[in-house]
DNA sequence: CGGGTTTTTTTGAGTCATTCAAAATAACTC
DNA sequence: GAGTTATTTTGAATGACTCAAAAAAACCCG
């Protein structure tokens, strides 16, 4: 696909997500969808490279949107900020290192939500099951053993 | 136990975790173990009946200190405030109201961590998997037909 | 029990991530 | 191209904590 199929297969996605197309939705999602993983700050960072000049409370409204329509994903593990990624829909799962924070995905074993059935919920209705697992990046346990 | 019994021996829980026996302590162990899922605001007002005068950083510090302890247990959902709990240790696990925030516990299948084992970790080295059940809270089930 | 040391509490300020609100601007509809 | 509504922008405000220094209280010791 060219930039600009991608562009307008974009575009199209927020169309039918009843959203208008605008420059700074453009730019967030190409952001998000090249990387993994990246807050507001981050977003905003990349997002400013091709567009300097969006402010970071644009950045927030953008955000919010995409996920609210469910283009983007939205996490907020323990302890960071709310992070952003481009797979949705496919219930996957998150490691986070107890030590830097850094995020890697999970595929969830099942597949679809929710993944994990609890017994006894207090008459709560379940929908969804999130699954992080907290643990140690590779690099943060070389950094344990000079520690 | 008496009331005097039962003080003793969160004394004596401080002690071996190393710390300190005050007020402020055993007043956030008190008043967590009669609850569940508090949050900062939440054991503050609740300390204050008994100990007016206590300040909520105080509260705050406490509550760190006894969660580095594990003599209290944090859990962070997304879209609120650190909640605090005294169940520690056996790795169970949550359901959060999506509308309300409710939250309760839910008994872990496996007992203990990691109850769930993921397959590829991207080389993490993962020690706990934490679970978060969302759905609909019981009165929330109902509000949902009204509204 | 009283002095000394170290931890804890307290007071007070500061931060970060995020939200709220109103005005200005840009998309889409016709 | 004008009108309507969504979005962006500007600017301020909030909530939930954290940081730091001084005051106070625990614990240790003889």
């Amino acid at each position: 696909m060219t930039t600009d199929e991608i562009r307008e297969a974009e575009a199209e996605r927020l169309r039918s997500a009843g959203l208008r197309v605008t420059e700074p939705r453009l730019a967030v999602l190409a952001v998000v969808t090249g990387s993994e993983h990246l807050d507001a700050e981050a977003v905003h960072a990349r997002v400013g490279v091709e567009h300097p000049g969006i402010p970071l409370q644009t950045v927030y409204n953008v955000l919010g949107d995409l996920s609210a329509a469910h283009l983007l994903r939205r996490i907020e593990p323990a302890g960071s900020a709310a992070l952003y990624e481009r797979r949705t829909g496919d219930n996957h799962h998150h490691v986070v290192c107890t030590r830097c924070g850094a995020v890697a995905d999970v595929d969830c074993v099942v597949g679809h939500a929710p993944c994990v059935s609890p017994s006894d919920t207090s008459g709560f209705v379940v929908h969804t099951a999130e699954v992080t697992f907290w643990g140690l990046c590779t690099s943060c346990q070389q950094g344990e053993a000079a520690a």
